[in-house]
DNA sequence: AAATCGGGGAG
DNA sequence: CTCCCAGATTT
């Protein structure tokens, strides 16, 4: 058996690799919340948050959310609603139902403290191959991999890497490579590191290679090739959907909402009732039909659409025609309320894109 | 392996 | 406009 599946790694100086790394990040590291102490749980719900999202937006989530969870006592035992509320436009709502889920389980099966181990943490809800290595070595000083964007761009970078980063099946490969480059003297700081140096230095377009610390040991560098690493392929583009919505008030001025499946895109959030729109028919017509087949047959709209917007999501874009109208009766739909509108902002999470659509009626309104 | 799942910021 | 971000889960 090999000692390196990488060629790379044969005649690497391991040791003066962390070294300039850690050393760097000792001296260079942003002041960030998530940083002021190492409870795992902390740790676990920054890296939750981190997932796919910036360093600048996560920040005053992270912050309120701390607040209002500040233990896992606290976030086991609080209400969806407020939770979902919490995370109200940051996107990727699973993510914190599924945190809600692994905390709780912490909270019975573990007695309230966060697991130690690769077995164990992996096995929680919402927690993949980077989030177990993010928590272990952060909190645990557990000498395992982190590999995320930033890692797979600088690691492809410093040992000239080529494989597709947007293959499942690479992440193994930048895995092997950290396993035998972790300092087990300062795991967290070496994966932090890494991470910090794709984010400020080893960025995705024109890095600052005249800036980075490990300059010297980077094949990339050497080889005038930073600009063509890491090899990603691009995805398709995305469909599109033509939508239809209405904000409808009743006599005493409550607003129509309605909960989202369980399951899904921007599950268990609140919206505002909306149909499909079918390519043979207007937007007026589907909605009509929609919302007296599903809500009550004793709906008006107004005659001038209030607005038409445009959402885009990762996979999809949404062409939503808002309209405004009333509406009375009994309502059909078991997942639809009437609320107020300081329920309807203090209580309810909404996606970003019926925010918009409530913002533009408020604005209309005044 | 490919698709799904949000939203925003940078170039 | 395109890319991509401290990814995980489902199909």
């Amino acid at each position: 058996m090999k000692k390196f599946d990488l060629p790379q790694l044969e005649d690497f100086p391991i040791e003066s690799f962390q070294q300039d790394l850690i050393g760097w990040f000792t001296e260079e590291m942003r002041d960030l919340p998530w940083r002021k102490d190492q409870d795992p749980y902390k740790v676990w719900v920054s890296e939750i948050m981190l997932q796919q999202t910036r360093v600048d937006t996560v920040i005053p989530y992270f912050n309120r959310f701390i607040e209002q969870f500040p233990t896992i006592e606290a976030l086991a035992t609080a209400d969806e609603e407020k939770v979902l509320k919490a995370w109200e436009g940051l996107g990727y709502y699973s993510r914190v139902r599924n945190l809600q889920a692994a905390v709780q389980e912490v909270h019975e099966t573990y007695g309230g403290v966060v697991p130690n181990t690769p077995e164990e943490i992996s096995r929680l809800k919402g927690v993949g191959p980077y989030t177990t290595g993010a928590v272990l070595s952060i909190a645990y000083g557990v000498p395992e991999p982190a590999v995320d964007g930033n890692v797979m761009r600088v690691i492809s970078r410093v040992l000239s890497i080529w494989d597709d980063i947007a293959k499942p099946s690479s992440r193994k490969i930048f895995e092997q490579a950290i396993r035998e480059l972790i300092s087990h003297k300062n795991p967290s700081y070496f994966n932090q590191a890494l991470m910090e140096l794709g984010a400020l230095v080893c960025t995705p377009t024109s890095p600052s290679c005249l800036l980075c610390p490990v300059r010297e040991h980077c094949h990339a560098f050497h080889e005038g090739v930073t600009s063509e690493l890491p090899v990603k392929t691009k995805k398709k583009s995305t469909k599109r959907v033509r939508l239809a919505s209405a904000i409808l008030v009743d006599s005493s001025g409550k607003i129509v909402l309605h909960k989202r499946p369980s399951s899904g895109l921007l599950a268990n959030l609140w919206e505002f009732p909306m149909a499909e729109v079918n390519a043979f028919s207007t937007p007026r017509e589907d909605l009509v039909r929609f919302i007296q087949e599903h809500y009550s047959e004793q709906v008006e709209l107004e005659k001038v659409q209030l607005d038409k917007i445009e959402h885009i999501f990762s996979h999809l874009v949404w062409e939503v025609d808002v309209f405004v109208g009333t509406i009375s009766g009994s309502i059909k739909e078991p997942g639809a309320r009437f609320v107020t509108a300081d329920e309807l902002e203090g209580d309810y999470a909404l996606p970003v894109s019926h925010q918009k659509m409530w913002k533009s009626f408020k604005a209309e309104r005044k």
